[in-house]
DNA sequence: CAAACCCCGGCTTT
DNA sequence: AAAGCCGGGGTTTGTA
């Protein structure tokens, strides 16, 4: 692994670890990403960072502790551990959390009693089952994990045969303890194909006790990391028939999760789901291939009873532990409410209640939580808007996070509501969601609805199914809620841009959205009368902001979405690419000839004409407003034109413009 | 709108 | 396990 790699985890963890302490209820960022990061990046620190010995091993156990009060009844329900296990992996774990706490009181009490306690802590290690070969290959490995200088190759290589000659006998032994498991992992690390499958073999029978161990996982993980793929499936089939089990488990669940997302095919995915549905689809694994839920659904009204059950126990059973972030737990969320009736979705609502945030991140939780909007009732989507109005701003940028917010916007029926809730978290942030490539999206659609232009023909559909979804519980027609909304907004919309118009015109993106702000009727008309006295301070704003020397190069012109603005205000209507011709805006006052006009005044004169012609950004704002202005037979610029006429760029290949420009001036006359 | 372009994830290769 | 290729998508751009 490069160094590189070893840095950023490292970055990465110790962020990570800040966070805890703090940031509990902060944790709306992505948790399922964090789930594999977290596990990847605390085991690679033991081998990578020169200095972490302690700080990894202590956060590590801190966080054992942090979580042991969430303790559940999974650990009975775990088989009883298989009796030779129990005993063994009890009193270890005791062990280990003693040690941490004796570890961090002895640091405050002072060096003397620490140094008895190490001696103790030795002693009882010793008493352990194959204790003296746990402290020798300790040995070895101490000198094997060593990264600063690197250890020689071929040092490395015998070490690491002998610590394999010692500990292969007892490798199962070793791998439930917090730090054997780690020579272990760094045995794995070092080791060639045959020697890992060495390990997967000798492991053997264990996958299930070695997924629910603290420390184990880590090791599981790493297997499953450079293991190759008959390796895994090896894991996988051994962990089948335990899915169901291993998510209610406070380490299992990781690993599980971990599976789906960094190392299952598609085709041992969808067999994971497959077990949520219940006993019958895990044990018959193969009769069942290739079948979807739809298909045993519709042949049988109890199947999709059991099913049901099945994945809403999973699922709740999961959402109560705090991993609704999971992504394979939104994606038996999606198959579940592919199947639920009415009923089935009022019920899990409730037992989302206030979790709603922590799905919107992947495209299979953003799917269900639109899912959800769409087919819930008025007051359901009351308590889902007031949960997810805590994260607007992550909800709206994110990729997945702002569909569900167009769908959100589209089915509300109670659009005061709707701005109540979202309004004022949006209020100061609009300026930079408009430049934002999602986050601009929810708000193009109360502009233009679903235009093909912002929402590709995958994600309109999709959306256009929640529209569908939505009938039964939605009352108004549909376009009405949309004006409201408009109605709303448009205020908004018309602030943030005279407030921060400079920054906004900076970003294509930002550019473009004012651009379907200002040529746009519906928009106008949900003007009052002072504000659409704003509108026209705003115009009179931009047309300002292109004063100056256009041959510096800094000015404004000079970005590529600017003369395609200009443009749209100069023709003050919008271009329809079908038929070809420019659809004139009925109501909007103050752009098309009146823009012209103005712009050929305050920011082009004859004094400059010449250099906006023969500058290759700018010359198409030139033929703009020559068709604008001649059209209307207004002849100040034709005339100046004329004394220039000379001295236009022909020659030149790329400025296209200078030459329509001469090109339509002949055709006129 | 359509053509050009660029970026990314998955796959194959050594 | 890293490097390179390929295809598909989304975005940019060209200018009607």
């Amino acid at each position: 692994m490069a160094p590189i790699t070893a840095k950023k985890n490292g970055k990465k963890h110790a962020l990570k670890l800040k966070d805890t302490k703090g940031a509990k209820k902060a944790k709306v960022e992505v948790k399922s990403s964090s789930s594999s990061d977290e596990i990847a990046s605390s085991s690679d620190e033991d081998d990578d960072v020169e200095s972490g010995v302690l700080d990894g091993e202590e956060s590590e156990e801190e966080d054992e502790l942090d979580e042991v009060s969430e303790e559940d009844e999974l650990d009975q329900e775990s088989d009883e551990e298989q009796a030779e296990q129990k005993e063994e992996s009890g009193s270890d774990d005791n062990e280990n959390e003693e040690g941490s706490s004796d570890e961090k009181k002895a640091g405050k009490e002072g060096p003397g009693q620490h140094a008895e306690q190490r001696k103790l802590l030795k002693e009882r290690k010793m008493q352990r089952k194959s204790g003296a070969e746990v402290q020798q290959i300790k040995s070895l490995w101490e000198r094997l994990r060593v990264n600063n200088p690197p250890v020689p190759k071929p040092v490395r290589e015998k070490l690491s045969n002998e610590v394999w000659e010692l500990s292969k006998d007892c490798i199962s032994d070793l791998v439930m303890k917090h730090d054997a498991s780690r020579v272990v992992q760094t045995l794995v690390k070092y080791s060639s194909k045959e020697r890992r499958e060495q390990v997967i073999n000798a492991l053997k029978g264990k996958y299930y006790v070695l997924a629910t161990s603290s420390y184990g996982k880590y090791l599981l993980v790493k297997l499953l990391h450079y293991g190759t793929k008959q390796s895994r499936q090896v894991i996988i089939d051994e962990l089948h028939g335990s899915l169901r089990k291993l998510m209610r488990h406070r380490e299992g669940a990781y690993v599980v999760e971990d599976l789906y997302v960094l190392y299952a095919s598609q085709e041992q995915r969808q067999q994971m789901l497959r077990e949520f549905w219940g006993a019958e689809y895990a044990v018959f694994r193969d009769a069942h291939k290739d079948l979807t839920l739809e298909q045993v659904c519709e042949s049988s009204a109890e199947k999709k009873n059991i099913i049901c059950k099945n994945l809403i126990g999973t699922i709740s059973a999961s959402v109560d532990k705090g991993s609704t972030g999971f992504q394979i737990l939104h994606a038996a969320m999606g198959e579940y409410v592919k199947i639920a009736g009415d009923k089935e979705i009022s019920e899990f609502i409730e037992v989302l209640e206030d979790k709603f945030a922590e799905l919107v991140h992947t495209p299979e939780g953003a799917e269900v939580c639109c899912t959800l909007i769409a087919r819930a009732t008025a007051k359901e989507r009351k308590t889902i808007i007031k949960n997810l109005k805590d994260h607007a701003d992550n909800l709206i940028r994110n990729e997945h996070g702002n569909t569900v917010f167009v769908t959100a916007l589209m089915c509300v029926d109670d659009t005061v509501m709707m701005f109540k809730s979202f309004g004022p978290a949006i209020k100061d942030r609009l300026q930079s969601i408009v430049v934002d490539k999602f986050g601009r999206r929810p708000f193009l659609y109360i502009l233009l609805g679903l235009d093909g232009k912002y929402f590709s023909p995958v994600v309109k559909t999709e959306l256009q199914k929640y529209i569908k979804l939505s009938e039964n519980t939605s009352k108004k027609p549909f376009e009405q809620r949309r004006k409201e909304l408009l109605n709303k907004f448009a205020p908004m919309y018309l602030s943030t841009i005279a407030k921060y118009y400079d920054l906004i015109l900076e970003e294509n993106l930002g550019c473009q959205f004012i651009s379907e702000v200002l040529v746009n009727d519906e928009f106008y008309e949900q003007l009052g009368e002072q504000d659409k006295a704003r509108f026209q301070e705003v115009i009179d704003t931009i047309i300002a902001y292109f004063k100056g020397d256009i041959t510096d190069e800094k000015h404004p012109i000079h970005r590529p979405y600017s003369v395609r603005l200009l443009k749209s205000l100069i023709q003050g209507g919008k271009w329809n690419a079908k038929e070809k011709k420019l659809e004139p805006l009925r109501s909007v006052q103050g752009l098309g000839h009146d823009f012209a006009q103005k712009f050929y005044e305050d920011i082009i004169d004859e004094t400059n004409l010449l250099d906006w012609i023969n500058n290759v950004d700018s010359s198409f704002t030139v033929v703009a407003l020559y068709e604008s202005l001649s059209k209307a037979g207004d002849k100040k610029l034709t005339k100046d034109l004329k004394k220039v006429a000379k001295k236009i760029d022909q020659e030149s290949n790329n400025n296209k413009g200078a030459r329509l420009l001469v090109k339509l001036m002949n055709e006129k006359a």
